[in-house]
DNA sequence: GCCGTTTTCGGCCCGACTGTTTTCAGTCG
């Protein structure tokens, strides 16, 4: 992940600059550290591209670009390390705690030789950083109680973790009287894979009530902020949610700037200035006098830009191109879950079980994909088991309401054999091809892997095809390029794997294979009934990636759908 | 350092909250 190294590398230096009193330098790196993070792979860039290649990304100009160059062939940038030494490296610790900016933590330094996190919480606690001139006694606590925050780790949290909270605390807002409207914004509402914090918005003619509401909400530990328009508290699993109370009137203009994304924002407001307007989150003005506001809709459609879903506002081309985007997958548009195991493997619930949770969820047809034999660990079945499991699928239809596909997910082999043979893949409905073993080959080793494994004629789907865990696990080395191809070229569907720390394919590989023309299928690998209902997370990465019905096997109907299996 | 439907130079999003202030700077999103 050498674009994560880079962007880390000048989030720092703007960190850095920004702290000996360097004006607009940080933005500017900032802002190419974001366009990198989203941006393909940078070696990949500059193989196929060289620095002109790199220039294309969002924020990256001749210098930055440079310096990209120097990190592909060094593995450093000899400018960046030199500035780094400028500083003592425990001062950008100290920037990563709340309520210290660089301002402070460059005072701290110079007037109390302050340099490392450990240094500061001795000199709160002997009494000299309350004596400091515009510090005091309230900011010293703030202050230890950020340093708490900080070791405790602030890592960003699974969408799949953040919105059932989310979903409670809109909940219990929307139980507060004069509470009329509750949204949810930020990355949530953009269903980001991860989550930062949560924003919530709400319209009250008496935001008083709204806020005492809010502040006792079982799992808030802490309230570091409580004001009339907003409130900021803590909760238990570390995560920070805010609420705001907007006017009637402003609150569409309110949702469309903590929706975001901060690019997409920085890209409305600048075509709002060019067209002479001023854009905030109060609203569109013409000078003094509001001319849209009420609704995200009515904003974007004096912008001349035509409403898109939050999904797609990574600034990624959507309002250029707001008349033309594609009209991606609706949360209600899957007719089939078609990944997931039962008690025959590591599934926590039987054929009939998983079957009618499926039923009741209203779809059409289901697939059950047990392991195959290798998987030891979770119970992988060998041929014996697998052909009493797919009778026991079969005896399952008979009183099913559902259509049940005898499916297994097979694990790719080392060599890109698959676990079964031709003659035992043949008797199954629905094959998933899937890599569960030597995440660690050689991005040349793994690629010939999975492309021998997608030759097979008897493979349907790949599954999690970077084999990442959010969190847990970084993807393995592949080329995702030379796979799409593959599966385009062998009518192989890539999976979207809704399982919360998965979610893989992620957005930006799904933009990749649209554009592709590949085809996809977003199913749940759900191991237990309940976890059938992940589906929405992995349909929110399709939207994000701009999938439509079209691209989505299992958006289709049975009958459309058996006809592609048996392609 | 980046960027261009006023521009290749001169801008660069903007408002709320907090603490320690008596009019505001720093931080945050």
């Amino acid at each position: 992940m050498i674009n994560s190294q880079i962007a880390k590398l000048l989030f720092e230096l703007a960190d850095i600059l920004e702290m000996q009193g360097v004006d607009w330098k940080p933005n500017a790196y900032r802002r190419a550290a974001r366009g990198i993070e989203s941006a393909e792979p940078v070696e990949k860039i500059y193989a196929e591209k060289g620095n002109k290649g790199l220039k294309e990304i969002d924020g990256v100009g001749e210098g930055i670009s440079k310096h990209i160059e120097e990190f592909l062939k060094k593995g450093k940038v000899s400018e960046f390390e030199k500035i780094r030494t400028s500083i003592p490296p425990g001062l950008l610790q100290m920037i990563q705690i709340p309520g210290l900016g660089p301002k402070k933590v460059m005072r701290l330094y110079k007037e109390q030789k302050i340099a490392t996190v450990e240094e500061l919480e001795s000199a709160i606690k002997s009494g000299k950083v309350e004596a400091l001139d515009g510090f005091g006694k309230k900011s010293a606590e703030d202050i230890l109680h950020g340093i708490e925050f900080v070791k405790r780790g602030t890592e960003r949290r699974l969408l799949g973790e953040a919105l059932p909270i989310a979903r409670e605390l809109c909940e219990l807002v929307k139980g507060v009287p004069s509470v009329k409207k509750v949204e949810v914004a930020g990355s949530l509402r953009r269903r980001k894979e991860t989550i930062g914090d949560i924003d919530i918005l709400v319209t009250s003619n008496d935001s008083k009530k709204v806020m005492d509401a809010f502040i006792k909400f079982p799992q808030v530990q802490t309230v570091l902020a409580k004001g009339l328009t907003k409130t900021s508290v803590l909760l238990e699993n570390g995560m920070q949610a805010d609420v705001r109370v907007l006017k009637e009137k402003e609150f569409g203009a309110g949702l469309q700037y903590f929706t975001g994304s901060k690019d997409h924002n920085i890209e409305l407001r600048k075509l709002a200035i060019s067209k002479g307007y001023k854009l905030s989150e109060y609203g569109l003005f013409k000078g003094e006098k509001l001319v849209a506001g009420k609704t995200e809709e009515e904003i974007y459609d004096e912008l001349g830009v035509k409403w898109m879903p939050p999904e797609m506002r990574e600034a990624q081309g959507e309002i250029a191109n707001s008349y033309n985007l594609p009209q991606v997958i609706g949360y209600g548009g899957i007719k089939g879950d078609l990944h997931m195991h039962t008690t025959w493997s590591d599934g926590q619930g039987t054929i009939e079980e998983m079957a009618r949770a499926a039923q009741k969820l209203g779809y059409e047809y289901i697939a059950i994909t047990d392991h195959s034999k290798s998987e030891h660990i979770a119970n992988g079945m060998d041929e014996k088991r697998l052909t009493e499991y797919i009778k026991a699928i079969r005896k399952a239809q008979e009183s099913a309401k559902i259509k049940i596909f005898a499916g297994a997910e097979v694990s790719i082999m080392k060599d890109g054999s698959l676990d079964y043979t031709d003659k035992d893949l043949k008797k199954l409905d629905i094959v998933i091809a899937s890599v569960h073993s030597r995440f660690k080959q050689s991005k040349e080793e793994m690629t010939k892997r999975v492309l021998t494994a997608l030759d097979n004629p008897y493979v349907h789907i790949l599954g999690h095809p970077t084999g990442r865990l959010l969190n847990v696990r970084e993807p393995f080395e592949i080329d995702i390029d030379a796979v799409f191809t593959k599966a385009k070229k062998n009518n192989i569907a890539l999976e979207i794997n809704s399982n919360p720390p998965r979610l893989d394919l992620k957005d930006s590989h799904v933009r990749q294979a649209v554009e592709k023309g590949c085809l996809l299928m977003i199913d749940t690998d759900a191991h237990a009934p309940k976890q059938l209902e992940y589906m929405e997370l992995g349909i929110a990465q399709a939207r994000r990636g701009w999938a439509a019905p079209k691209n989505i096997v299992n958006s289709w109907s049975l009958k459309e759908f058996e006809k592609w299996l048996k392609r």
